[in-house]
Parts: C-alpha cells; structure tokens; sequence
DNA sequence: CTTATATATCGAAATGCATTGATATGTTCC
DNA sequence: GGAACATATCAATGCATTTCGATATATAAG
C-alpha cells in the first residue's frame, strides 16, 4: 500500500514504488523518473486548488429529489409548501434538500411572512445542467 | 403521508391532502386548485425528461478522487497507472472510479497495447468543471 | 402571551457508496 | 502455449446519505 503521509523520507520511498511500474512501462528509468516528477507537480497543483466547494455543488445536483428541484425552480420562485406539493415528498424530506442545494449556493432564499421563497442563485445553475444535458446526449 | 401511486382515485385524494396547506397559503381554494394544477403539470413534465444520465454525471464529479482525475486529464492523455500514481491509490481503487467516470460519459478510454489511456470526452467535461467552479466563487 | 402555521433540525433505520485485497481477464513476448 | 504484466471485476467492510416521524424554532394574528 502506498504512504499518504508528506515527509520527506516517506515521499522518497513512494518515489521508490512508483518507479518500478513505471519505469517497466516507459522502458528506461530516468525518463520514468521524469514522468513520475511531472504528475506530482500536476497533482500538487490540482490538489492545492480548493476543489470542496466545487464536489459540494455536484455532489447537491447528484440527487434525484433536487435535480427536480432545480428544475421547478427554473421556471421560476416557489415557496417550500409549493415545493413539497409538486414533489410528493413530506416536509422534513422536502426541507432537507432544500438546505443541501442552499449550502453549495445553488438556490437562494427569500423570507415574506412566514413563508420562505427559493430562487435558482445564478443563471449558472442553469448552465451547469446545460452541460450535463449535452454530455448525457453523447 | 402522501401517496406516490398514480391511479385516478389517489391523485384525487392526494390532491386534496395538498389543498389543505395550499389553501390557507394562498387564501382562496379556487386559486389553490389552480397553483396545485399547475404544479403537477410541471412536475409530470419534468419527470418525462430522463434524468438519470444527468444524475450519472453530477455524481460521477461529486468525489474528490474523481474531480483529481478530471483535472488531471485536463493537462491531457494518461494510462491508468500514471493515473494511480499521481493519486497514490491502489490500482483497483483507481480502476473502480475510472469506471464510473467512464460510464458517465465524462471520459473516453483508447488501447494501445496492453495499456489503456484515458482522455476527457469532451470539451463539455471543462465546461461542467468551469461552471462549478463559477458557482463556488460566488 | 397564546395559538396556529411554515419551516428547520434531530435521531434512528435503511440504503448506497468508497475502499481495497484477492481474483479474473486480456495483452505481449518468448 | 505459458510467463509476465496492465487493467478490470468481485466481495467484504466501513462510512456517508437518504428518508421520515418527532420535535424545535420562527413568524403572524388575536
């Protein structure tokens, strides 16, 4: 198994690992030394970027309940009771979503009385299951 | 609790479960009724359109190993044990979630030996990236 | 301040998913 | 055909998520 750990003696014996598949399938040692050294800077680089929000925001839309969600709310603001109304779903279901799409800042809020309006966040949103849609059509 | 079965008797009784609410929201019965009929309408609309290969592909990103990978293809080509050592992951862990990427649509996969190389599908696969990431900066 | 209503949060049960060692499949080379 | 290697699939384990009833919070109205 390999070491996850980042000190330096660790990251030179995982080097070591490595080396050995990848040595075999470049065929000579210094060019797989070279390869290995490319994808930790890459990796580096990949993993310093933040990337939580973003699984935040896909991990929300991986949801039958709130894709539907977003769908309805694309035609326009809806209240919750309307929301769980169009779903079929009980409150606390519904709410439940509902708080999971509003954390990873897909949908907004609005109070009016004792109601609470949500609101697609961003036309974003909308292009964000644009995409999905043109990649599911391939 | 409501009821999910779609027969004419339990839409009716359904429909007047959600009246109860529906009405004192929004004051009138006549209105309710309406809003309630249209809320179904959209809903049936929506559930028509397939989701589930959109689905597939929001939770295909929704993990953090995954997003890594797509990044990674970002920069181009790779096999999969150039993928295994930049994620340091045992092979079938990597395997596995190159698999679901795979089945999503979000990666393509081309032989040349015995090697496989993975590359991004499409342009599409950036673009769901991008607007994530639009989002979480917001 | 009490009651009614809309929504959020909690807690428990059920389900789903990630991880990984072991094993199977497919490819190359001899 | 058999040995060596790259990758996929299987099966078991543990962790995360969904669901939903029960309860709490917030707002409005009397």
């Amino acid at each position: 198994m390999l070491s996850l750990s980042n000190d330096a003696s660790t990251a030179v014996e995982a080097e070591g690992d490595d080396l050995c598949s990848l040595t075999r399938l470049i065929g000579d040692p210094d060019g797989a030394k070279e390869t290995v050294k490319k994808l930790r800077a890459l990796m580096k680089k990949i993993e310093k970027e933040d990337s939580d929000s973003e699984i935040g925001v896909f991990k929300a839309a991986a949801d039958p309940c709130r894709i539907r969600i977003l769908k309805l709310l694309k035609e326009g603001e809806l209240c919750v009771c309307e929301i769980m109304t169009a779903l079929n779903r009980p409150q606390s279901t519904t709410s439940h979503h509902l708080s999971i799409l509003r954390e990873a800042g897909l949908i907004r809020e609005r109070r009016a009385g004792k109601w609470l309006h949500y609101r697609l966040s961003d036309g974003a949103v909308i292009e964000l299951l644009n995409q999905a849609k043109l990649l599911k059509d391939k």
